[in-house]
DNA sequence: TCGAGCATGCAGCAGAGCTTAAGCCCGCCC
DNA sequence: GGGCGGGCTTAAGCTCTGCTGCATGCTCGA
């Protein structure tokens, strides 16, 4: 393959008309333009240069060379162009990953202000459980996966990946109104403690971080739940909470799908989830904008 | 504009998926690699590769320049495998000029060889006269010419250029069969000298050289040439000299053009037209090897 | 005949870029 | 869980490409 450098150092020679005007253009001497070419004429093994008076002309071969570089240098041209499109956000795409209820109650809002800095960046939203987010990072299949692990418990494995606090997310549980264990002297500030949760029959959500943390949260209270249906959607574990069929655990990012039938205190010993945002250290610009726009949003 | 080598590394590490395989293929060390990438990386002040315990994968920045060197690897490739074509004359033009006689004479059995032996080159024939030519190859329009230059004579101009000998061309003059200043006499063996012509009417080749070699060859002898006619074209010459009107210089190359009542004896002293392949020097290799056809023709 | 402009060759030097060596991180296997 | 190996990175050093500066040869125009 041929030397693309000493190419385009022909085609500004051809270009230029003479060896002495390129390199006046390229800002070497005469001198080392005339050594690319005759180098480039060994490499080829062919004039590529019919030496004149009053400079140089393209031989066939030097011709066809330069119809070549043109192609290169364009293609180089265009290419450093759009890499600083990319790191401007001129163009660009970001694919994001959130889990269910911060898609409904976080995104919008960050999505839309990101739009409304950067609108010739291409979004992609998708839904992904926390647990499966650092592999598809890393495989380059997301720029940014909003994530959650429960405190207190176990952490994300997030080796490698760059994870940015975006705030913490208090954990409730969702009572029938008249439901056993709470008895009707509880008053709306009120908080209830796990232990007192004991006998009663949970809705659980069905993600899998959220199934553990139950087990884990009532094992520490010294009790196994009692686990009377999976589900994977809030309106339905409202409609059965509200129907009496048992409790359930309900962020507050969640709260808003929640009946108004259903009753939610705070838990005691205080459970939240952890909100983060989770990318490649060093990530690409887009990433890094949005990263801004949560980490903005979050002091607001 | 971006450094095209490192980014035809760029492309080998992410085809190779690792940056050790990439070095392997392009006779490197891991180091050197990572370092090109490095460099590219700062240059263009964005990540390109994310890096991943099994190797790398490229960012959007990074996929997006490897399509970009996808395009200029193919056309430094493409570019090398053409030039390499023109150099093995599977490819490639040849532009020829001759003055008239030798492009109806010379040239048809040295373009059908040159044919056979290289059908792939592209060929053109113009007529020119010898002393336009020298030009015309210095500024690229043609190739190789096909000149003459009259002995004794004026040197052609042919600075810079390279001249190949041919051939003599011997010149005759074209007698109406019973001229006054031949007689009865002449036999075919004889030999014309050109002050016997002191009192005839000629007919002249209109062609630049030509013109002037008939008042050189006249004044040689001692006179100036009473000329009554030009003409560029031998046919009519030929009958011109039939009807009586005059004589005139005609090479052997153009004798096959002259009518069979026409008387034709060599001068004396001899005039020849010496026959010349003009080209650049270090001439292209279909030039080079119409040279090499021109020169085993006139071997044999 | 001289001077200006251009290409080239040579000597010399600076720096780009390679190699070697060591370190670190990660995942795997015993 | 700890050693191990594959892979990327960094630092130091050296090689060699490739540039500069200058002298030369050439052509053209005055």
């Amino acid at each position: 393959m041929l030397d693309p450098r000493r190419l385009l150092t022909l085609r500004a020679v051809v270009r230029a008309g003479s060896m002495t005007a390129a390199a006046a253009e390229l800002g070497y001497t005469p001198s080392a333009v005339s050594q690319q070419v005759a180098a480039l004429e060994r490499e080829t093994a062919t004039p590529l240069l019919v030496r004149h008076a009053r400079g140089v002309l393209p031989t066939e071969a030097g011709a066809l060379l330069v119809e070549h570089a043109e192609v290169v240098a364009g293609r180089l041209a265009r290419a450093a162009e759009e890499v600083a499109d990319l790191t401007a956000l001129r163009a660009g795409r970001l694919r994001l990953a959130s889990f269910a209820s911060a898609g409904a109650r976080l995104l919008p809002g960050a999505i839309g202000e990101f739009r409304r800095r950067h609108p010739a960046v291409r979004l992609s939203l998708e839904l992904a459980e926390p647990d499966e987010c650092p592999d598809r990072l890393r495989d380059g299949d997301l720029d940014l996966a909003i994530t959650f692990g429960y405190v207190p418990g176990p952490a994300l494995d997030a080796d490698g990946l760059t994870s940015t606090f975006l705030f913490d997310d208090a954990v409730n549980v969702a009572l029938p109104a008249g439901h056993p264990a709470v008895g009707d002297t509880l008053r709306p500030t009120d908080e209830v403690d796990v232990a007192t949760l004991r006998d009663a029959a949970w809705i659980r959500d069905a993600g899998s971080l959220c199934r553990e943390q139950l087990v884990d949260m009532c094992a520490t209270a010294g009790y196994t739940p009692n686990i009377a249906f999976d589900s994977d959607d809030f309106p339905m574990v409202s409609g059965l909470v509200e129907s009496g069929v048992g409790v359930a655990l309900v962020p507050d990012l969640a709260v808003h799908q929640m009946g108004r039938r259903v009753v939610l205190r705070r838990l005691r010993p205080r459970v939240v989830r952890r909100i983060e945002a989770l990318t490649l250290p060093n990530p690409a610009p887009a990433t890094a904008a949005m990263l801004d726009v949560l980490r903005s949003r979050r002091a607001a």
